[in-house]
DNA sequence: TCCCCGATTAACT
DNA sequence: GTTAATCGGGGAG
């Protein structure tokens, strides 16, 4: 028997940011690109952003642009940042509750030419290792923003391995400097798949710890 | 309307 | 380690 990955269940998505983040390591997105390509690729790296979190799109309220993080579970909430870069989220939470849990990197299992087509990269690790390259791996845009992965057909989110709840290593979001402190980021511990390291290898900038009020 | 800045990346020194 | 690229969001005026 062919091992077929399943679908999510509409409630798993249905939980705080913080708990679906790192239950969705070791699971699988998918797309299926318009020539029918399949891509897969198994999630390393994740972040959680919570309502009432200061560093969430969601904080100031509702906009055009977040407007799907305020509905139902288990949408794609697409965004650009830096006015060329596309990053992917996955809205979780009941309806009403603007959370989400950003993508930040995967490793490549299927459709790898496909990928490095679109990435113009030469190496397997740069095909995922970060959200925007991940999305542009996968051909997602701002025409995604709204798709539903739990029944969607050019993409959705598959139950895999999972990861073993001690190989997940939390720390500080990237990126981020609301609520910096917060160890919201969450990563399959030495995988070799990540954006950047995991743990405490990540040094603060000089600039934001002089600026640090210590007592 | 104006203006600053960002949930980033790649190409620099 | 540093910085340009590039543009929409949203707060300020």
């Amino acid at each position: 028997m062919i091992a077929v990955g399943r679908r999510f269940s509409r409630s798993f998505f249905g939980r705080s940011a913080l708990a679906v983040a790192p239950d969705l390591l070791g699971h699988d997105l998918v797309r299926v690109l318009p020539d029918g390509t399949q891509l897969r690729a198994r999630i390393v790296e994740t972040e959680a952003y919570e309502q009432h979190d200061p560093a969430s799109h969601a904080y100031r309220g509702r906009t055009r642009r977040n407007e799907v993080m305020f509905g139902p579970p288990g949408h794609l909430y697409v965004y650009l940042t830096y006015g060329m870069h596309h990053c992917m989220n996955v809205v979780t939470g009941e309806a009403g509750h603007a959370c989400a849990v950003l993508l930040r990197a995967a490793e490549p299992l299927e459709g790898l030419d496909q990928m490095a087509a679109r990435r113009g990269a030469d190496r397997d690790r740069d095909l995922c290792s970060g959200p925007a390259r991940w999305a542009q791996a996968f051909e997602v845009d701002r025409g995604f923003d709204g798709d539903d992965v739990v029944s969607g057909t050019r993409i959705w989110l598959e139950w895999a391995d999972g990861i073993r709840e001690d190989r997940i290593v939390a720390g500080p979001r990237i990126g981020v400097t609301q609520a910096a402190d917060r160890p919201w980021r969450f990563c399959v511990s030495g995988s070799p798949w990540l954006s950047r390291p995991a743990g405490s290898a990540i040094r603060r900038s000089r600039s934001a710890a002089a600026s640090r009020s210590s007592p």
